[in-house]
DNA sequence: CCGAACGGGGAACTGAGTGCCATCTTGATC
DNA sequence: GATCAAGATGGCACTCAGTTCCCCGTTCGG
């Protein structure tokens, strides 16, 4: 009934735009009634993202599930992943919902609030974590903000591409981005080992001509700790 | 006659909410006639934003007049202080607003939209500040984020206080924040001194309590190159 | 005095979303 | 197999936002 409801509609937005197309159509070519559509979907708006609700209960599962051994931001990260993949579950509908709500302003606003509610959902869990730290919540909000904005700059890459690209690739990237931005998490503290606890400076030497990783590696091996 | 309609349209708001406040009890309590309010206001959402379309546009000329010397991110930041001081001219209005706003779905949506816009001029324009640079885009859509948010973070703790702080020192405080995670100022860069263009090894001396972001952020100063 | 331009007002229409109730299916119970 | 309860569905009428079309009064130039 959902689904049917879903394809029908993608195939006369499609066909005739979502503005021209009226709910009635969609219930005329579905074969139901109209009030049954009003009870699968609050909205006209909804039957374009019929699965955000799901996703975003799996990502507050996810958040929720008490396994907070890992970096916060490292965690948000997967978090922002499963995202993308919803998206990537069904490229064909997700490229052409992306042409939709690109050209349509009243999808534009509601992806907004969806949009929101991950960021929202994100930026809760680390206010928890960072609770106690000063600026704790100006930095999860600013962390969740930053961790969404890159999410969705390579998720709207991969479907600019019509889902030829890698689309975990293209997220990976970006969230690696952030994360080397935010990378430091403070308290992981520089725990000087026994004997050099009067080191102030530590010197490291990298072949000018290496990857930035390996140098990043070398610097973290001296450092004795992860950028993590 | 826009001020009028506000006036009407926030006493009937706060009088009796604002989903229970039709079009015609705002013209009829103005004294207009009904068409005249969707000429002055396209949506009735738009009447709670009166005047975000100006600050945009604002916005927008200030980022574009060309005086590009200064620091890309400073630059976004002294924009978002644009909105902040929109906010700060009313701060009674902006309270109620702020209320609203909070507490009624549609509002939070229609605001959702307004701030996107603000967000995409910084993006446009940092993208424009970072082209060539690899994942300027990326790196552009980033920072447009956290300077949104952050401002966000600023903007809300004052309107909470009910307009009682200091709203321009919440706002500098958490944009400061952001400021000093991205780039701040570049670092003291030991560029290769003529002569040595063949040399194979850079050293890089940072001190060990240094944040990670830091040191690699020298790391690239050293090589002449950036991890973007 | 006339008429064109214009800012405002009103009536009627479309379409989204809701409330209420009738209907139909399903499945458990006797 | 009949019956009843519960949930799913359809139909109808209603409210309200937003639009279209047209009318009216004012103003200003000829």
């Amino acid at each position: 009934m959902r689904d049917s409801l879903v394809a029908a509609a993608f195939r006369l937005f499609l066909e005739r735009g979502y503005e021209q197309t009226t709910v009635d159509d969609i219930v005329a070519l579905a074969g139901v009634g109209r009030r049954s559509f009003f009870r699968y979907f609050p909205s006209k708006e909804d039957v374009v993202f019929p699965d955000h609700e799901r996703c975003l209960a799996e990502m507050t599962a996810f958040l929720g599930d008490g396994d907070d051994a890992a970096d916060p931001v490292a965690r948000v990260c997967d978090a922002a992943r499963l995202v993308l993949g919803m998206y990537a579950e069904n490229p064909t509908f997700s490229v052409q919902r992306y042409r939709l709500t690109r050209q349509v302003p009243g999808l534009r606003a509601y992806e907004l609030s969806v949009v929101w509610r991950y960021e929202r959902a994100l930026a809760e869990y680390l206010r928890g974590r960072f609770a106690g730290r000063p600026d704790g919540t100006l930095r999860a909000d600013v962390v969740a903000a930053a961790v969404v904005a890159a999410h969705n700059n390579g998720l709207r890459s991969w479907l600019r591409s019509d889902g030829q690209e890698d689309a975990g690739a293209a997220v990976d990237h970006a969230l690696a981005h952030v994360r080397l931005v935010f990378a430091p998490d403070p308290p992981a503290a520089p725990a000087p080992a026994a004997g050099d606890t009067e080191e102030d400076v530590v010197v490291v030497v990298s072949r000018r001509g290496a990857p930035m990783w390996r140098v990043v590696q070398e610097i973290e091996t001296a450092l004795g700790r992860t950028s993590d």
